[in-house]
DNA sequence: CGTCTATTTGAATGTACTCAAAAGCGGTGG
DNA sequence: CCACCGCTTTTGAGTACATTCAAATAGACG
């Protein structure tokens, strides 16, 4: 099992993880690579899978009425990044998740997913606190839309994902924090400025 | 039981409840009465339930910068209403919630969630499945705040929320759509004079 | 090197905010 | 029943922050 993965999992059930589901766990997992640009899901289409990025960038974004993409998820290696409505839901993906970067990925099929679920309850478990956890930082971003300034919004982002400015494009850590490219560009330029 | 809360966890699961695991569950909720103005949980302190309304309209609220009260959650009787972050981890909670009408719930304590979801793996399932609605709708409300003007986002709001706009106090909302009360206001003005 | 995309910069505009005050509304007690 | 109080909503005037439109510069990639 890709040590990556085992961290994080047992990160989030705060337990180490026993041998034997580490080993049901990596059956149900399928290594995949993606090139730059790639889609792993397209808004639309049905999203069948969620992917646990081992390394590579990726993003989560939906095209807003002019066009311009509107990032929802960015991930790095580490992180999980799927459309969970459509892979739940079975309907359309509302985003379409794209490869910033060459890509490698573990991918948890629905039917795997699903099969796991009925036969092994530390699977709800599981899914049930990492969908909790991305529910709560979720909130946590909106309170920070919702009451900070852009500029305060961009610091609090640099601190809490120093590794993502260097790697994902500003239009995207942009839409992300609900700002122009133009307006971040320019409070950049402000920070590099009082510093 | 509860008819709310049955039609809520029929259509959660999607599928009809096993008349055991209502005796269950029935066990583990307790009914509490509240004054408006009262909390059922606050910032600060952890909270240790979850809360289904069968009458009445709560609150979930953090205080910003200027002590301003920024709406999290808005609830009517049928909906469920806690902090979860706050549940799961034990820790302080970061919203105060508070009963906006006299107010009738169901509590489910921790102590029991915890008990329900040892014995029965449904219980895993069940708040996994209403964690994973909760999340769906917080992206989409996140999504409108990034990219819908301000009006849009007061009539998506109307169309889906119309209870709660005659229930649910003026300036409680326009936090909630991450406005300010008088640009709610004006918002409104605007639309009668359209209409 | 040339093309395509991302970022920066400038100037003008606009949406929502701030500060301030008035009007409306609901509850309480004289 | 009316007067008063506190809180919510409305309105007005001025402001600020981020946006738009447009163009120039910088970077990435074949």
């Amino acid at each position: 099992m890709h040590p990556l993965l085992k961290q994080n999992i047992e990160r989030t059930i705060a337990q180490t993880l026993p041998a034997d589901s580490e080993k049901i766990f990596a059956e149900l997992l399928l290594e995949q690579v993606f090139q730059k640009g790639d889609f792993l899901a397209e808004e639309g289409k049905p999203c069948h899978a969620i992917y646990f990025i081992t390394q590579g960038a990726a993003c989560a974004y939906f095209l807003d009425a002019k066009g311009e993409k509107n990032a929802m998820q960015l991930a790095l290696e580490g992180h999980w990044i799927s459309d969970l409505s459509s892979f739940f839901s079975g309907q359309a993906a509302m985003y379409s998740i794209e490869a910033l970067e060459p890509l490698k990925v573990l991918v948890l099929k629905k039917e795997n997913f699903t099969k796991a679920s009925q036969a092994f309850p530390f699977f709800d478990r599981l899914f049930r606190i990492l969908i909790q956890n991305a529910y709560v930082s979720l909130q946590q971003r909106l309170a920070k839309t919702n009451a900070e300034s852009a500029e305060n919004r961009y610091l609090a982002f640099v601190k809490q994902y120093p590794d993502f400015v260097q790697r994902i494009p500003q239009y995207l850590i942009a839409s992300y924090l609900g700002i122009k490219p133009q307006s971040l560009s320019r409070i950049r330029k402000a920070m590099a400025h009082t510093k």
